[in-house]
DNA sequence: TATATTTAAGACAAAATTATCTTAATAAGC
DNA sequence: GCTTATTAAGATAATTTTGTCTTAAATATA
């Protein structure tokens, strides 16, 4: 469903929102650490996501990744996933077709159509507060 | 969602058993000609399909691929996903996690379940034949 | 049996993805 | 300013996926 670079980054973001719902910013060989990840893959993921603002990089001694207020509140699922995987999952065809929709449909378009949109959906109304929140509780985790 | 093998290996798929419909056997070229996909790649996909017994291939003149009639009836995408890409998009957990469960839960798995659920149905209940009469029928396009 | 036609299989090549390493840029604290 | 800690960026490498080519195997027909 998502490439590597895609879950790495799903997962660094959660871990990075659930110390930044507690004031605390992480470097990455912390971020690395605790979901599993290569480091330096991890690294450059998360510089793709800095240069979409989704997230703060500081350089420096004390410096690391954060999640700024803004962000914990607005950043979603799919805002990830479309930095680093584009929006094909969401928007493409399921079998290629450059043109796929209800008056050209593929033949696996109407059987997919629900399914990619509900997806679509979730991706749009999950936000990576809500997936730290449920980190931070004990209710999920990332590795292991 | 899918690799490009196994979007080759649905669009081949779906076109000989439209031919199959009318009795008809194609061959390879055919088959790439109506699906525009790769000619020497979809038949190593077909190849990998035909040992999985989802179609018959028949060696020399007159030959080709087909489906028979019990595989017009049976053969679901589901068969031809996991025969080409394996399980994983209907089982494997979105961010990479070996054990994911409602037990252990990675973060995002409750809000993937319900839609991994509705795909794995869908592609469960979905047959070759069904797609098949809709290309015959001139409901949908595999080219263009 | 010989020939032509077709798929099968494996070697090879190209491209994309995943992963690592090295150097540069930035910033804190002395 | 100097040193140290950190991310950024780019080079390089390894692996996987995608794609092609060559040869082998099978089969229909004469």
């Amino acid at each position: 469903m998502f490439s590597k670079a895609c879950e790495y980054g799903l997962k660094a973001m959660i871990y990075i929102a659930s110390k930044s719902l507690d004031g605390q910013r992480v470097k990455i060989g912390d971020v690395a650490d605790h979901t599993g990840t290569p480091e330096a893959f991890t690294a450059k993921v998360l510089s793709t996501l800095s240069r979409h603002q989704l997230l703060q990089s500081i350089k420096g001694p004390y410096g690391g990744f954060e999640l700024d207020s803004h962000q914990l509140k607005t950043v979603r699922i799919a805002d990830i996933v479309s930095a680093i995987d584009g929006n094909q999952l969401f928007e493409g065809c399921a079998l290629g077709l450059e043109t796929c929709n209800a008056e050209k449909p593929c033949p696996m378009h109407h059987n997919f159509v629900q399914i990619r949109n509900d997806l679509k959906h979730m991706m749009e109304s999950t936000t990576i507060h809500d997936l730290a929140t449920g980190l931070v509780a004990g209710e999920s985790i990332l590795i292991r």
